[in-house]
DNA sequence: CTACTGATAAACACTT
DNA sequence: TAAGTGTTTATCAGTA
């Protein structure tokens, strides 16, 4: 749910988690373990897949800050793309 | 009853 | 170094 419903479809885990507390706020005060579980789901199933930041997308004459700019995503590949 | 699924815990390696 | 991230295995409850 967090990852559709952000923009570009893509978020990085910490976003999910922002997402969750946001928009469920049992989470806020949930016994610790949630975040584990949510990261060990984003690893197991195919519904989810990771990407790396495309680097030379922001720019090419290699701007300062890279330490700023998070570079993990995750978003839900097509159907058609998962394969069993 | 068995197989499958999702949730939870935990060990662990790797990165920041 | 500590905290965060990602992968993996194990266990368990509920469901098909």
């Amino acid at each position: 749910m967090a990852i559709e419903d952000c923009p570009t479809k893509r978020l990085p885990v910490k976003d999910i988690y922002n997402w969750m507390v946001a928009h469920f706020p049992y989470f806020a005060n949930a016994p610790t373990g949630w975040k584990n579980s949510v990261r060990h789901n984003l690893s197991l199933n195919k519904c989810f897949k990771k990407v790396d930041k495309d680097k030379g997308s922001v720019s090419k004459k290699n701007l300062p800050h890279p330490l700023a700019l998070i570079d993990r995503f995750w978003y839900r590949p097509h159907l058609s793309l998962i394969d069993s």
